[in-house]
DNA sequence: ATCAATAGTTCCGAATTTCCGAACTATGGA
DNA sequence: TCCATAGTTCGGAAATTCGGAACTATTGAT
């Protein structure tokens, strides 16, 4: 298995951010990472209520997030700790994220983002 | 030639935001649509500097651009007017558009915005 | 009215990208 | 060592994107 690349602060671009976020169910899976108190492994992430996710998918899913910058994943025995990256995000994009989700959330047909 | 489409404002959805402005030749006409004080004329936004974008991809960039609901367009005469509805657009997603193209702003190798 | 020029759209095939099942890899127990 | 668990990689079918060539709409000239 190759080392997960995750891209220097600077490195990051707001294309790579835009198009990750592009795909309601990366966004869905962010914002459950972004609002998770513990977990955050994959498999924790993989069901978004309607609909299960293909592990393959999802695996898909969390590079995409992990090479635009979103967020930071390691592995902790055998399982994936992942982790949003938004402080640092802010820092260089600022407003972005936010922005981005606020902008999903006033979407009509997502009750609760607990 | 099929009537233009653009979305009503209730029906515009963030995804297709995010996905229009993951693409930098987009951003970039949509920069300068935002910031030109008259024209918009598709021939007129082709020129981005480093390449002439093909007619073809061009007229589909501006119909991911309106069918997402980020410019409006019509015709007059022999051309076309494009303008932004990012004033319509930021009531709906508060700060989306600016904090996009601030993002977008930060990044070396883009000197100027004329 | 017809013709030519201009501005942009549509068509369609090649190249690229996405999706996901199946096979594989890594780690931690029993 | 062998098994179970969590996730990654492979590979090919399906969907998308890109752009040249042909087409359409409008204006102006003859």
């Amino acid at each position: 298995m190759r080392p997960l690349f995750h891209p220097a602060l600077e490195d990051i671009k707001p294309e790579a951010i835009l198009y990750a976020l592009s795909d309601p169910e990366r966004v869905a899976i962010y914002a459950k990472l972004a609002g998770a108190s513990g977990s955050g492994t994959c498999s924790a992430l993989a069901d978004l209520g309607d609909r299960v996710i293909p592990k393959s998918s999802l695996s898909n899913h969390f590079k995409v997030l992990r090479e635009s910058g979103l967020i930071m994943s390691e592995r902790q025995g055998v399982e994936m700790r992942n982790q949003t990256r938004c402080t640092e995000l802010d820092e260089r994009f600022p407003g972005l994220i936010k922005a981005i989700l606020t902008a999903y959330g006033q979407l009509p047909g997502q009750p609760k983002t607990d």
